[in-house]
This record gives structure tokens, sequence and C-alpha cells, in this order.
DNA sequence: GTGGTGACGACAC
DNA sequence: GGTGTCGCCACCA
């Protein structure tokens, strides 16, 4: 598709997570082409909540399951919302995490 | 234009 | 097995 920003593909790819799904700052890394640019994902989610667009970034957690972000996310807790989404969350860690993980390259790639 | 940083991941020791 | 360090690319000062 067209040239676009890092930030605005990464956005794409979080929007596309179904709810009750959850996916991994690696796999979104992954699906971007660079596993090892992890970091730049949650570099884009960082900004994301500056975009005009609504991400829904409590859904994006790092390998570990763990909701690492939270403390930058805005409103109520990362694991309110994620339990709201029928996600169960303990202690900052999401249970189930390898039957909830989305992975967009694997589900997009079909 | 350069340097430093960042919501991570993997490898080395 | 735990800790430390590097790497990666993009944005900010």
């Amino acid at each position: 598709m067209s040239k676009k920003d890092f930030f605005q593909l990464v956005y794409q790819v979080v929007e596309l997570v179904p709810m009750g799904r959850i996916t991994t700052y690696g796999a979104v890394a992954e699906y971007l082409g660079s596993k090892q640019s992890s970091r730049m994902v949650g570099w884009a989610l960082n900004a994301s909540h500056l975009s005009t667009t609504d991400i829904p970034a409590h859904r994006v957690v790092n390998r570990k399951g763990l909701l690492t972000g939270k403390m930058h996310f805005k409103g109520k807790p990362m694991q309110t919302l994620l339990e709201e989404e029928g996600i169960k969350v303990i202690d900052n860690q999401i249970q189930n995490f390898d039957d909830l993980l989305w992975l967009p390259i694997k589900e997009l790639e079909i």
C-alpha cells in the first residue's frame, strides 16, 4: 500500500485486534517485518493516545503477557479494560495469555 | 545534523 | 537460572 508511517502501521494492526483477544509487541513487530523492532511498537503505542484514532493499546502487552505500559495508559487501568472484554488479568499478568494471543502475522496471513 | 531515549526481545555471560 | 548488554528504528531536544 501507500507509504505509511510506522506509527500508522502499528495502529492499523492494533485496531484489527478483535475484542477479547490480545497481541504482543513482538507479534506486531514481526508482522511489520522486524521482530527486533519491538521497541518501535511500544514507541508507536506511546503516541497512540496522541493519535486522533482510538487505539486499544490495552490489548497490546509484552511477550510475557505482562501489562507493561499500563502506567502510560490513560483512564481506567488496563487490567479493568481487559476484564471488561472478558480477559482475566491477575497482578498485571494476563491469564490464558497463550490462548488469547492474537497474531496478526498469522491471522492476516491466511 | 548528532545524540539520546523508548510501553521490548533475544542472546551472552 | 538470573542478570546484563546489545540491537533495532523512529521521534525529540
